[in-house]
DNA sequence: ACGGTTGCCTACCGATCGGTAGGTAGGTAA
DNA sequence: TTACCTACCTACCGATCGGTAGGCAACCGT
């Protein structure tokens, strides 16, 4: 276990992460070659695969390392506040920063849904769908109790506001310069997001 | 103008982009080869390449084709209501039904605001700003009547509903899968977007 | 001093990529 | 018939793809 550190003090294997994480993002797994990657981080492409065995152990490193990220910051957040009306909005408020401040992120899990459905399911279950599922049965909870809307579908609705969350950054900018308003800025956005998904959850504003 | 047609009725190039489409949304740019392409119309490369001059020609065409085919159909429903209250939401309903039926249509947008949004938003921009700025002009209206919502940001929400409607049919495999919820079906997840495009619009259900 | 491991390298592999050159069969117009 | 054009073909190009083989220098614990 020497956990080597190069010239620099952070572990390359954590820089190549790094590095391919914002490239897949970009430009995809297919439009990604592991030269460019190489180029990009300073090495040589056999090296490269001297810390990822192929292109694919590369690809599940990214996943790992950026499911393991967002893992770390939701319970941080839910545990911040458990009453259970805002935490509906606390989760999607601070996803939305996380997804804002990490806007590669959104992209390449966007990307990896429409390139690696079946690939990336089984991590998206194993760290997201305890927390879908429970604020599903929050939603039918809230609705029997009167505070949410009667006719709000739980499941469809907490798949609404994910994809929301996502798309929200991960198709930000083209958005941006098609309806020619320069100012739509990020902070309109996300507050907009909340607004929506605030006013078609609770019965009263 | 010999307008060839083949064996079959429809004439070859029609064939290619359909072909093309479908391939292109599935895998995306880099992960389709023309290769690919050609064996699936069942020609060979050098034959395809006679009636596209390029790859990039060709997907140009097929987005060309893309456009055209939606902006046809989104006359049609405005015309058939004028109404400005109905207006918006007859609209999002013919989009998502529009997208439903053609679900790699979605993905293809989705991938190319991914892949080459510089690209896309001229053509995004010819096509759909009118509409877009009509709707938001319309919100403001609405705002000072007092039929929506006083927080309602226009611009922000038309953003978020058009980029709704993409995600839900782009994206709704794995939200699928991800709830473990196998009869979340395509018309709960329709329904359930109208709904919440209605409550975030209108001041009363 | 030593053998083993780690990190990186040069050189190379077969496969596939987008694209070109050049030819042929069939229809069409003069 | 002649001349042309369209649609398609075989054969090939250089470049790049992911990946392998094998060597070399630095560092390790013994």
């Amino acid at each position: 276990m020497t956990q080597a550190a190069s010239r620099n003090s952070v572990p390359m294997r954590q820089r190549i992460i790094a590095v391919a994480t914002e490239m897949l993002a970009e430009r995809g797994y297919e439009g990604t070659s592991l030269q460019r990657i190489a180029d990009e981080v300073g090495l040589k492409k056999p090296s490269l695969l001297h810390h990822f065995s192929s292109k694919d152990a590369l690809r599940q490193a990214v996943l790992e390392d950026l499911f393991v990220g967002y893992a770390e910051v939701l319970p941080q957040i839910l545990q911040r506040s458990s009453d259970g009306q805002d935490r509906f909005m606390l989760t999607m408020d601070a996803t939305m920063q996380y997804f804002g401040a990490n806007r590669h992120r959104a992209r390449l899990i966007v990307r990896e849904i429409l390139d690696n459905p079946e690939g990336l399911s089984a991590r998206l279950t194993a760290t997201l769908a305890p927390w879908l599922i429970g604020f599903t049965a929050s939603l039918s909870k809230g609705k029997t109790v009167g505070v949410v809307h009667a006719d709000l579908d739980p499941e469809a609705y907490v798949a609404h506001t994910a994809a929301l969350a996502l798309s929200t950054f991960a198709l930000a900018e083209a958005a941006r310069g098609l309806l020619g308003a320069s100012d739509l800025n990020q902070q309109r956005l996300h507050d907009e997001c909340l607004r929506m998904t605030r006013a078609a959850l609770f019965i009263e504003g």
